[in-house]
DNA sequence: TGGGAACCTTGACTCAGATCAACCAGCGAG
DNA sequence: CTCGCTGGTTGATCTGAGTCAAGGTTCCCA
């Protein structure tokens, strides 16, 4: 990594805007003390990569804010994006030395860091921050699991309605609005990342985009900012039940 | 479920084949004392079905012998395995209801089971058990991973050729011999839960099998016995380097 | 103010893998 | 012994998505 950005940010864990999402979310206060001493912020710019698949990483850490990918690249080129890290995602793993995957910001981001090392002590005597831990990444494997369907076995045109079903759904959630009534959101992907999400090409994403545009599934303004009239039509499409059983 | 085959089997956890591997992997002896009142073991018959997705779900465990894959189905009948269970491989979530994929016994199967309630307490005052449970998490997680680069980005040859070395060397390593030399090996699988691991059709499965034994890369004894003979060239065909570079 | 450079769209053609279909081998039950 | 069934192979054909290629939009910076 040639330079990072590493802006002078601080901020009380207190205030912080992932305090009860992240692998901290159930420290009590002392432990968030402890947590306070080891940790600093870093930043990077929208198309930084912030780790490269087999570096020794000597930390772990959160995204508070924008959003990065995980993925994986094979000798020829070939890539898949094997994660999405939204902001309260964890990245890292406590007990390994290298890092698996490439890890990029798609947009500017900021995460809070750990010094692997203490924080691997800390988690050892503190079972607020394994436990959350192991929640999430239960939480991840059913991500993960649910996206093989989607690889294996979904049309382009479902993969590309599935893709747009989650941001669009996450998007609700955050905003506390329900599924009800016209879903409006912006794409923080590319059609090259969607590809590389899907395991398609970028041709077949921007074809199969326009498909659900003419089909009135989606309105496209700008190539990012999109309108779901009918989330139900979207989720069959997905190929998904059209109540769509999200358990957590 | 119609009937279980309940054979009454009883077994000393610290005679356990998966004793070292397992979640109860760093438990202490009176902690194995306690969860040794709580497990009982079940056995299944090669095709039953052991959990379906959405049922509630009373109890955890842990594969003792045989295998199970963990499936996700769409309702007009696509299906897509997410998840392959071998012996110390670990079922079922705590902290949630309902199954979240059916789970199917490929071979005969023993499992070591514990109900769920309990387990979950046992849990919160043991963080042996916990710190086990997510490291094995994390495994799974990055193994789901490296399926979802064969999937979406692997051509069928080469998934084959992915999956035939998985298992040749997860049977190396239980054997305790290298990757060098001749490998030998049974599938567990039928052509039928190979496609469906892959995200193909079992006439492409077949197909490809078929190749991959024209071009010498695999001999096949029967439908099911497969010997390797140059690891480093299955490899190859696989896509990934020669040198396989598995971390853990 | 005009030339790049990202990013996206669309068209024509190709091809890997799906689909449809016939057939074979082994095996347990009547 | 042979019927029927499960699991596997192979062939012919079709098709969805990849590939190659040509533009179109923005937006930035010289």
């Amino acid at each position: 990594m040639l330079n990072d950005t590493m802006k002078p940010i601080s901020q009380a864990c207190s205030d912080c805007p992932i305090r009860h999402r992240a692998v901290c979310a159930r420290c009590d206060t002392d432990e968030l003390d402890r947590l306070e001493e080891m940790k600093y912020y870093r930043s990077f710019e929208a198309g930084q990569t912030v780790i490269w698949s087999g570096d020794r990483m000597d930390f772990v850490g959160s995204v508070v804010s924008g959003i990065a990918t995980l993925t994986q690249t094979m000798e020829d080129g070939r890539t898949q994006m094997v994660g999405l890290l939204l902001p309260s995602d964890f990245v890292g793993r406590p007990g390994r030395e290298g890092a698996a995957y490439d890890v990029v910001a798609t947009t500017d981001m900021v995460m809070c860091c750990f010094r692997k090392k203490p924080f691997e002590q800390m988690m050892e005597r503190t079972p607020h921050i394994a436990q959350r831990l192991l929640e999430m990444t239960l939480d991840e494997l059913d991500a993960a699991r649910e996206w093989m369907l989607v690889l294996g076995r979904k049309t382009a045109r479902e993969k590309i309605a599935s893709l747009l079903s989650i941001i669009a759904r996450r998007d609700a959630t955050l905003q506390l609005r329900g599924t009800q009534g016209p879903l409006v959101f912006d794409l923080p992907l590319t059609r090259e990342a969607m590809a590389d999400y899907l395991g398609l090409t970028l041709e077949t994403v921007s074809r199969q985009m326009s498909a659900l545009r003419r089909d009135g599934v989606i309105e496209l303004q700008g190539k990012r900012h999109v309108t779901v009239p009918d989330f139900g039509r979207l989720m069959e499409e997905a190929g998904d039940d059209s109540d769509g059983g999200m358990l957590v």
